[in-house]
DNA sequence: CCGGGGTGTAACACAACGGTAACACCGCTG
DNA sequence: CAGCGGTGTTACCGTTGTGTTACACCCCGG
């Protein structure tokens, strides 16, 4: 389960990017233009952190925030304040709200994504502690690394994602259309026999050196992750 | 135990469509023609997913779905939201307001029947537990596995699909049109009597090692499933 | 006990499917 | 702008699965 962020900032463009940003660093996201909207959105589903902007229309940052930390069952989400300026005092006053971090605008998105990181491994170290793990394979999501029996495999962004599918359900079988669907993009129009081409780049990649096969195929069927290995001979 | 899915659309042509390829697809199925009506029929019978069409009468979709959100014990219903167009800005707002995918209309009826396992896989894996079994002999569906006894069967597609027909009615007996019916693409003109060789196939592998035999002749009739094991003398 | 529809079985041709390598393309980075 | 790693597509090939057919066999009724 992802971790949910809500962003609440009143600029579209702002938004869409940060969403961008944080879905491809493997957040879930949610966005609201205004104070009012976040409280309700909150309430409708619990946010893991809130990003919320200093100056909005209606109801301010500041505002939100207290609103937050005064409700019940959300005292604990963690907030990060967006501030228009580098102005000390702010910094003091979003602190003293109960924001958890704060950034000044403008500020890359990758360095969004790392002060939400920092904020979720000091709060709610459960969250990030992403690995998926079967048989003789681990995958350390966050640091976006791979290992068969303590060594490292380097693996490709799509061999990534399609391993992480097979793994996350061990032995069950994968049509190339449900592969489509869940590795790439969907509505991104990919030849099926593509999908036969990463499956053999995987391959080779978890098995060099002469290891076991873990992927097996089902013909007519689609791939599954073996974590035993693949019965060779009959 | 299957599935319940609402359908919520005002056209009876598509809901009668999608009905049938449900119903197929092994999926409980009702049907309303606009929000009131949906969030009653929800009052009444909590279903396992719900397909909403995104322009509706009366109440639109979107607010459909937050109602769902609101009520208790309804916020983890899943939603897919059906959209007449592909305009991205739809497709945001359809998830933000809780619903777990979306299909721009037209669609063709195998694609929501995807979709709609791939999102009970995601939230309810377990509904989907997908096994058959009738006597010494299970299917495991999502592995693709069949097994005598505990012993795994290899089987070839055809007498993987073959079998499962025949395991879910133990006792019936199916004809040979049937079978082809079934088994086979509707439209694929085979041989009646190709249906004895998979017959004959597919005996052979699960009695390999001189077990019972499991599947019943029935003379100018077809064959059946027999969990006991056929009786051999008269 | 003979005959005929119905079924079991093996053999065969070929169609379907997956593995694989080669290639073209694209976006980056130096 | 050349080079590079990553990705998607395609074509080819071997393997395996599938449909058909021919023939043997069996059961059953005349």
């Amino acid at each position: 389960m992802k971790p949910l962020i809500l962003i609440v900032d009143d600029e579209d463009a702002l938004l869409e990017i940060v969403r961008y940003n944080l879905e491809r660093a493997g957040f879930e996201v949610t966005t609201t233009h205004d104070g009012e909207e976040a409280l309700t959105a909150i309430a409708e589903r619990v946010p893991d952190l809130v990003v919320l902007d200093w100056m909005l229309p209606h109801v301010s940052g500041i505002e939100v925030c207290r609103q937050i930390r005064r409700l019940g069952g959300t005292q604990a989400i963690p907030v990060i304040m967006l501030t228009a300026r580098s102005d000390e005092s702010d910094k003091v006053r979003a602190l003293n709200t109960g924001a958890d971090d704060y950034l000044t605008k403008p500020f890359s998105p990758g360095e969004l994504t790392a002060r939400i990181q920092a904020v979720l491994r000091r709060t709610r170290p459960a969250l990030l502690a992403d690995a998926v793990r079967s048989g003789e394979i681990e995958m350390d999501l966050s640091s976006h690394r791979v290992f068969r029996g303590g060594e490292t495999i380097s693996l490709r962004p799509v061999e990534f994602r399609l391993l992480r599918i097979l793994l996350e359900h061990p032995g069950r079988v994968f049509s190339r259309e449900q592969l489509l669907d869940t590795v790439w993009d969907r509505d991104a129009e990919i030849e099926p026999r593509t999908v036969d081409v990463h499956v053999r780049r995987l391959r080779k990649a978890l098995n060099a050196g002469g290891r076991r096969e873990l992927i097996r195929t089902v013909r007519a069927a689609g791939y599954a992750f073996e974590p035993e290995g693949v019965d060779e001979v009959a």
